[in-house]
DNA sequence: TATTAGTAGGAAAACGTTTTCCTGTAAAGG
DNA sequence: CCTTTACAGGAAAACGTTTTCCTACTAATA
């Protein structure tokens, strides 16, 4: 038998509208029946039904978080937007839709059903159909980790263009001069193609000849890594140095090479992205590119409360930080 | 301006009652009427307001899940749950309470206000003070990470004493005498203070003399495990085995013993607990013992759903499995 | 003392659904 | 042709709050 309102009100002698008032500080009550209220309110231990009022006040101080799968780096995303929801009175309801298209959009729809009162949506691949669904339901959103052009969506996203044409330099700097490319798969405005657009730009910006330069895709993980520098081994001639679209799959590549006998980086130079844990583990240790995926969650809540408190103008486009972090596995050519 | 189901009633010609009826298939509805309100439906991609519903079912679909902390095994526990919890209907809102005593305690009373069928709950220590007010709200609720004896909660938790039982018994096999134990802080029912009591008991059980057992406290990082071998090497005769209460410590004291020289496992074995990803990647790779904290989300999820399910007997007490695996870091000595 | 102003607190409407109860029509049975 | 049965669909209550509106009392002013 769970308490209401008007069983407080009926121990405390008083009506529905006081109690309301006492536990809101939304009116002025007496000192004698505020005390009378309290009193009852902390022996029977007393919560109000968060739903009833939010079908009133037309809030519900959640927030859907939609995500593509658990690990590592949604794990700090994840954390940093509870940590500033929290802050700020919000709940987080969490659809983790398992890389699966349909249930992407079938947590949208659940999202809205719960009357969530922001959203931060984040996909493997966000499609048009995902962010119009997202637009209609006029929920104010904001995207992660991808950028989006359309229907004005605030987006945050590593600035992955600049990061990998900074990595590129940074070899060509140490000496290298035939370069490799494990990209991931090439959607439309994902990160992976953002990152193979770069190396090629900027690859062709340095007048690389083609011939020096090798592009193989790869899936995120280290076992399709290792496959992926299987195929670069068949090439006559072998780069000096081999770019990953992330430290999974560099680690895979790396462990492809030593298996092989090379020397890492004397024989071939290898750089990750994402900075895992691992990367400053694995010996000799992976230079890699940072990016703070806490710091991805937070400005994302961030950028989302102040849709919520309606301020007239809400930056849309955010880099997050990263950082070249430079160890042990790239050589120094002269 | 959100549409209602008055809305759709009215636009469709018909009462609110019978648009209920069509949205839930509660009640026939004849094809003609059905039709029409159908049509009505997916133009305006209409969504129910869960909330009003939940008012009158008494049903949210909604669990809450409360972790002291986001981490990589949090992530998989949480993965579990929600793995399960989606295939039942039930969306999960999380709340972290970053390690924080208060923040348990008002987590709970949130939760209650926004009326969760089912609560998860973990922390780093869980004390009675939790469990009461848990066991007061009447909220059906699974504790996991801890064996919790009070009030009939279920709990799901690794075997902690076995599992470092069957890890002394290994070691001692390998002709091990002298064993020294990382263990973390001893709080009264914590896994820490579990897998402390284990080795104590089992060292006696083998008689092994007490000079040769050192016993070291130690926060779950690296750095502590650095540090905490630091203070192993002090002592005059040294062990030939350690056992840490968890991989990260393990590799922070491997770290340590490095630095000044030592080779292991041949100059002294080390064992972790956890089996973290990193376990199988450092030279050499890590003995420790493995836990499915995916399977004790889904255990937890499912123990809950019985639970709810008003099931007539639901066993308090589960075990997740945990395997010891053998690697490089532990050496035979004869 | 009579009038006004100010205020504490109650009654009731409102939020958006589901569900109970009832009505009216059509089909079936005699 | 009349009565019963079946059933589609509407009206209204209910869920647990907040909030508006109103009443009644006290204090203040003339």
């Amino acid at each position: 038998m769970k308490l209401t309102i008007k069983d407080i009100a009926e121990m405390a002698g008083v009506s529905i509208a006081t109690v309301s008032r006492v536990l809101n500080n939304s009116k002025p009550v007496s000192e004698e029946v505020r005390k009378r209220v309290e009193k009852v309110l902390e022996e029977t231990n007393f919560r109000p039904n968060a739903w009833a009022r939010s079908l009133i006040q037309n809030k519900t101080n959640l927030i859907g978080v939609i995500i593509p799968q658990i690990n590592t780096f949604s794990a700090k995303l994840i954390d940093g937007i509870e940590d500033i929801a929290n802050q700020n009175g919000y709940n987080i309801i969490l659809s983790n839709t398992r890389l699966n298209r349909e249930q992407e959009l079938k947590a949208i729809d659940i999202l809205i059903e719960k009357q969530v009162d922001g959203l931060i949506f984040s996909a493997v691949n966000i499609t048009a159909e995902n962010v119009e669904k997202i637009y209609q339901s006029k929920i104010p959103a904001v995207v992660v980790g991808q950028k989006v052009s359309e229907f004005n969506l605030p987006w945050v996203d590593v600035d992955n263009y600049s990061s990998i044409i900074e990595l590129v330099q940074y070899l060509i700097r140490c000496g290298h001069k035939k370069l490799a490319m494990i990209h991931g798969p090439l959607y439309d405005m994902s990160a992976g193609y953002t990152r193979y657009k770069a190396f090629i730009d900027e690859v062709e910006r340095h007048q690389i000849p083609k011939e020096d330069v090798i592009l193989v895709e790869s899936n995120f993980s280290m076992q399709d890594g290792y496959y992926a520098m299987e195929k670069i081994l068949k090439n006559r001639s072998l780069p000096t140095a081999v770019i990953c679209a992330s430290d999974e799959i560099a680690i895979g590549a790396k462990k492809c090479l030593e298996d092989r006998g090379f020397i890492i980086p004397d024989d071939m130079s290898i750089v990750g992205f994402d900075d895992i844990d691992l990367a400053q583990i694995t010996r000799p240790k992976l230079t890699t590119v940072r990016v703070d995926f806490f710091e991805m969650g937070s400005i994302a809540m961030k950028t989302l409360l102040r849709l919520l408190s309606d301020e007239k103008e809400v930056s849309l486009e955010h880099y997050v930080d990263y950082r070249l972090i430079i160890r042990d596995s790239v050589k120094m050519i002269r």
